[in-house]
DNA sequence: ATGTAAGTAGAACGAGTGGTCTACTTCCTG
DNA sequence: CAGGAAGTAGACCACTCGTTCTACTTACAT
């Protein structure tokens, strides 16, 4: 069996892998999974996961990669529905709402992943930094088109609050946390309340 | 060498145990530290450990206790510096932000610790309710005594915006974070800007 | 047709995991 | 003074960890 090709270019397996791998590590944690479970789930063989990566903690990266990858897509397909930057913002904040109630309820996988690397200058954390980079940057260049007064801010208070909403829906369930949080988003954002 | 007891009545031997687990736990992660570590820097042997604590996650649940134990005795003293609410406000906010900064650099225990426990009805993940719970509870109390027209939701803000400054703190730095939750928690607190 | 890259299958590695056990010592308490 | 709880020291358990390896197969590209 040659390079089993997916549509987007990548192997199957190596898709499989990190498929497993993102499922177990959310559900579960990192450390808490061994390479052993994610193989077996991914009916993939030791060997062939070698293959394809280094090692585990590669692994890892690419789980948070595919996060990563998701949540800005759910930007740029939020930017192909309205171009009006306070409307733009409306979406986010009920994206982001969505996004924990259904999606992320067991917590922000960054953070999470953070949780269980100490190291500040690991692939993990630097993947993480580069994600909350990204994402403060995005919510700064939306407020900025909204007219934002002061937006570096704004974006600052959206990360915290965003970051808030992920381990309270977690720990104290989102129904308790949702209230709070879409009305200190809307304030933030200087939307009306 | 019988029970060497401490002034506190507990076994010193047990209280080394704690405070090693306390500091590597917290500093590299739960399932990053293994039993050999503990007792290593406890400078005491594997037959002690199990003499005092059935296991690792018993051990585990201590460190969480002694977090939490540090917390309140924080309020407590708070609570014996002024009777006024609102000038206790501005001490535990004070306080929150001065934890962060020095203290509790790699995060909230209690959030770290539930990123690695995903079952929610194990021994650590209840000790992280109960922590919360007591903290919500404290915060509403405290707003109720101030005249806060609505506490619950205020208590509710003020527990997610210190979530959130425990993670951005560790992950982008505390004197970025710093001035959005000084603002944010004076503000749900009811207090002047 | 054949070479090569990607796959399966599974044994083996050393290190580390949490936990148990035995043998001996120390020192407080009844 | 005797008993017992708490301590040290260290061997040992079965298991899991991440990783490496050999041997064989499959299928695409030249």
């Amino acid at each position: 069996m040659a390079t089993r090709t997916t549509s987007a270019g990548t192997s199957v397996a190596r898709e499989k892998l990190v498929a497993a791998a993102s499922d177990l590590f959310y559900r579960e944690g990192i450390h808490a999974v061994g390479v052993d479970r994610i193989i077996g789930e991914a009916g993939v063989t030791r060997a062939t996961f070698y293959r394809h990566f280094p090692g585990k903690e590669d692994l890892v990266e690419a789980y948070l990669d595919v996060e990563d990858a998701n949540i800005r897509g759910a930007f740029e397909r939020a930017g192909e529905v309205t171009d009006d930057p306070d409307q733009l913002l409306e979406l986010v904040i009920e994206g982001l709402a969505d996004d924990v109630a259904r999606l992320h309820t067991r917590g922000c996988p960054f953070i999470n992943a953070a949780a269980e690397y100490p190291e500040a200058d690991s692939g993990v954390r630097v993947a993480v930094g580069e994600h909350r980079d990204w994402f403060r940057g995005t919510l700064e260049a939306l407020l900025t088109a909204a007219g934002n007064p002061d937006p570096a801010i704004a974006a600052g208070q959206l990360v915290l609050v965003r970051d808030a909403a992920m381990v309270g829906g977690y720990l104290d369930g989102w129904e308790r946390v949702r209230p709070a949080f879409v009305d200190a988003a809307r304030r933030a954002a200087g939307l009306a309340a």
